[in-house]
DNA sequence: CGTTCGATATATCGGCTCGATATAGTCTGG
DNA sequence: CCAGACTATATCGAGCCGATATATCGAACG
């Protein structure tokens, strides 16, 4: 999964290691923080199958950097943002590559099976722009049939003993209260999807 | 945290890892399943540091297996329940021990640090019922903070930048307005304990 | 002027968890 | 009588996390 996330980011501009994880954690980072330990370990998986490119950039202090190597990817580094020209040390910077593209187009659209827990599916809704809309709302509603089950399991669960205390009781009630206002936030997401592609170009 | 969680249902009575995995995903199992490549290794872990004592059963047809090891423990193991009387196999049966309650202890009570995601806070708070009235609320203001905290961060870096488009944006409304309520449901929990600790014994 | 501190930046290690898989006994039903 | 489902334990590889190590830079401080 954090795979997709660094392909997702990396579409939209070249980023070092140290930066990819400032926008995992703010941007993405409604969840979690993400480690040094997992992060360098999927830049170099990421790398070493092609999906990504690094280019190595030795500290100067001129402008323009260009030590000389691999001249074509560092097109699209431009130090637009305040903290790139406080560049400080080498870095790498990684940009997606062709096969990087398609390897994110098919893990963004391959929760079909197992889009398991949450955080799954809210690193993919991140991204829900690059999906076709039949495929954004096919990621709804399968989060909505998980929501729908994992409810009916808990009740199950609650129904057949009732030797919970109060405190696991309030604690459950407030999951399901929870879970219960996230599908109907996925029924208004769903609705909202479908009048945009009904009223919208036909599918594509 | 997994041992948290084992040593918790085995405070109530002995279980054996199929019977424990069940239960791990019945009562505390709002959250996720723990597969087997957690639970042997945990209590493997447990058994070897002494937390937890195991006996071995074997399979007999007979009312009263006892094949004779460890007189002590088992005499907790009864077949009240109608899955026990099924019994298949040889099992191993774990029962918690004095050194096993002590680190259950600190375990529950350790969150002084970090009671870090709410899958953490969840465990602890379905173990309340061992907490001092103190802790309990202890526990739950160090949540509240946490929540306080994330909702802060997550303002500011969605104010800082307007670059996110409509998905990850109502995603980030829907996580927010979550979060607002669970402060709330804290609140609510906190004022209970409250009342409940003032009403009671004069605090100490 | 040095030096200490914090931010930037990359990398590795051990330990924990998961999913998949192997093994094997027991029970039920066709 | 055998197929399949359930019970039960165990292991493996891979991924992720927290901690840690290393190194450079700018700013603060005396």
């Amino acid at each position: 999964m954090l795979e997709l996330a660094i392909l997702g980011l990396l579409k939209e501009q070249p980023l070092h290691g140290y930066e990819l994880r400032k926008r995992l954690r703010d941007y993405l980072g409604l969840f979690a923080s993400v480690s040094f330990g997992s992060l360098y370990p999927a830049l170099a998986r990421l790398e070493a199958s092609g999906a990504v490119s690094a280019v190595e950039i030795q500290r100067s202090t001129a402008g323009f950097p260009m030590t000389g190597s691999l001249s074509g990817e560092r097109t699209a580094f431009r130090r637009s943002r305040a903290d790139v020209n406080r560049r400080s040390r080498s870095r790498r910077v990684y940009s997606i590559t062709d096969e990087g593209q398609r390897l994110f187009d098919d893990l963004l659209s391959s929760g079909t099976e197992s889009c398991d827990d949450e955080r799954s599916f809210a690193l993919r809704w991140t991204f829900a722009r690059h999906l076709r809309p039949q495929a954004r709302i096919g990621l709804l509603e399968r989060r909505r049939a998980q929501l729908l089950q994992h409810l009916a399991h808990v009740c199950s669960a609650a129904s057949s003993n009732e030797s919970l205390d109060s405190y696991s009781r309030s604690l459950m009630e407030r999951a399901t209260e929870s879970t219960k206002q996230d599908i109907s936030w996925l029924d208004r997401m769903i609705r909202a999807e479908r009048t945009a592609s009904s009223g919208g170009a036909s599918c594509d």
